[in-house]
DNA sequence: CTGGTTAAAGTTAACGTTAAAGTAAAGAGG
DNA sequence: CCTCTTTACTTTAACGTTAACTTTAACCAG
């Protein structure tokens, strides 16, 4: 069992309080005296409970941050913009995965609000009614990241995947593509209906024939399947084809897809993804992108996010869009 | 501020210990007194606290995990074998970024070691003196993982990395490589130097001229730095090379280098790595690798660790070995 | 030497929950 | 009808820490 006060305070036959006072360096306590206590503190072993401190403080110092899956990089690098911030304003981070699942969205959350956080930041997974109504019933403040939902009146810092999308395409058609494939997931979400509208305003802007954008709804976010669908989907017809990938993560699985049907990238085939993840550059071909400002997002939500819980009285609604660009490599 | 189990039992003027039987099902609590607690918590918003919980119950039914990086893929998937486990049998995660720090790893330990996990899974970043030591003042059980130290009486589980390289090396000389290259680092670690030996054990079982293995030392684990490196490193002769690479991450750097250098793979360079992350069949050309036990090693730790939380008489140690597997792909 | 200030402690109560022991009323057995 | 058990709840105390207040003794100006 690990030492308490009490024990050091029993071995050097003072009060309890003497030793709290003196460990956090209170102005009451005389220097002989706060020495004699942290020597015996750390011959002891000590380290505060710290539950016992959040009970006794009533607050936790500590953010939960829920996200659908660490192990993309993409959140890795959100999660490095969030720690850099809250390391610097002595804020530790709680961090929960739900695994793309709504249900565990929810246990994460409700996990997450009983240890006490005192703030979430969250990348949610899906967001019907229901989910909506889960969130409206927290007490605590919360932002939501790379999401946008013209219905939600909470702080959120997202992209405009819209955007993007008419960048990509956009470009595609420009390198001279005839036939457009986007190739996307999560169906039911704003943002993948915001890419295909951005697909087709690339298209009407260039006066291109809708009937060559063929949208391809994968149904999960999965490597195999992406790659499996590239295979299956994709008709080489001597027309230069243009591939607008939902992540460069998934556009990996397509590559290699192209690979095996011996179409040649960029001539062939142009393809693009999505997010700019660190490998991107190094891959063969290397992969043209959309950036997107990862480290930038999470550095954003934690500062606001810390706002709002230094700032209480602040009822504010914050709505941040961050701004996408275009990385030409060798893949288009 | 959250509802409490006093604010209900106020409402429904019961005693505090009522709400707090009633909540956990216990049989004290007739089955309508349940039911109204139940209600009015759920109508209330009541979610435990559970700091003051754990206080009360002297546990967490938690255990933490340090990593010195969690945004790479490798540790990512030994973390879905720790969670499969935990989840099953009711533990929580608390997860704490290394970022390959030994001080940041010692300062992760404490926080966890303040929030009073139950026990420690740790895949080390340094191993000298000061770092034992302070390990050995931990109170805690802990374990381990992806690290091999003679010196150390604890629990462990890690794979003979030495052995890898062996069967590497193995593959790339029977395949006709007359130059090998391993790019490694970490040079500190005895995984490292055991990598080394594999190398040269393999030379000499195969009876190569131990000139005609080079060592190269990257100072840091980095994509930049491996793409760098193979760039400057490498000298085609005309005979054929054989690369060796500390893990499949950095492969893609190098994979990057060599194409740039006009050479062709697997002809005039294979190329091995190590893990087998997921990306690695899709990758062009598919690198071949060192399968990595990385769910089975995940699952194992937190196996073995529950058990010694459970079994706190059990004072053995137990130091596993896992298998490690060579998948050919096209790269070699 | 008095009254007031200050330095350096100590006391009390609280944070939200639970374990353990206690109590009152109802039901059972002889 | 009296004891004995059981049911259903209440009381007390504890977990480890801290905030807020109180005490004690020393110090100092007038």
């Amino acid at each position: 069992m690990p030492v308490t006060q009490k024990q050091i305070a029993q071995k050097l036959n003072v009060s309890v309080m003497t030793v709290s006072k003196a460990l956090k360096g209170h102005p009451d306590i005389s220097a002989k005296m706060r020495e004699r206590v942290e020597k015996t503190a750390a011959e002891m072993n000590y380290t505060v409970n710290v539950q016992a401190r959040n009970l006794a403080q009533k607050r936790t110092q500590t953010i939960g941050v829920v996200f659908p899956d660490i192990s993309e990089p993409f959140y890795a690098e959100i999660l490095r913009g969030i720690e850099s911030v809250c390391r610097k304003q002595y804020y530790n981070i709680l961090l929960a995965d739900s695994d793309n699942d709504p249900r565990l969205e929810e246990k994460a959350l409700q996990t997450l609000t009983e240890k006490r956080v005192d703030g979430l930041i969250i990348a949610p997974t899906e967001k019907d009614q229901e989910y909506i109504a889960w969130l409206s019933r927290l007490t605590i403040p919360y932002i939501l990241i790379n999401c946008y939902s013209a219905r939600l009146a909470c702080d959120s810092i997202y992209v405009d995947r819209g955007y993007g999308a008419f960048l990509s395409v956009t470009h595609l058609l420009k390198k001279g593509c005839q036939e457009v494939y986007f190739f996307y997931t999560f169906p039911h979400m704003e943002q993948s209906q915001a890419s295909i509208q951005g697909c087709i305003k690339a298209f009407e802007e260039l006066k291109k024939p809708r009937s060559h954008l063929h949208l391809i709804e994968c149904p999960q976010r999965d490597l195999e399947l992406f790659y499996l669908m590239t295979k299956e989907q994709l008709h080489f017809t001597g027309r230069k084809i243009g591939l607008f990938i939902w992540d460069d993560e998934m556009a990996i699985g397509c590559c290699r897809a192209i690979h095996e049907l011996h179409l040649s990238i960029p001539d062939q085939v142009a393809i693009i993804g999505f997010d700019d993840i660190k490998i991107t550059p190094y891959l063969h071909p290397a992969l043209t992108t959309i950036h997107y400002p990862k480290v930038e997002m999470g550095q954003s939500s934690a500062q606001r996010l810390i706002h709002r819980l230094t700032h209480p009285d602040d009822e504010s609604v914050q709505k941040t869009a961050l701004s996408l660009q275009l990385v030409e490599r060798e893949s288009t």
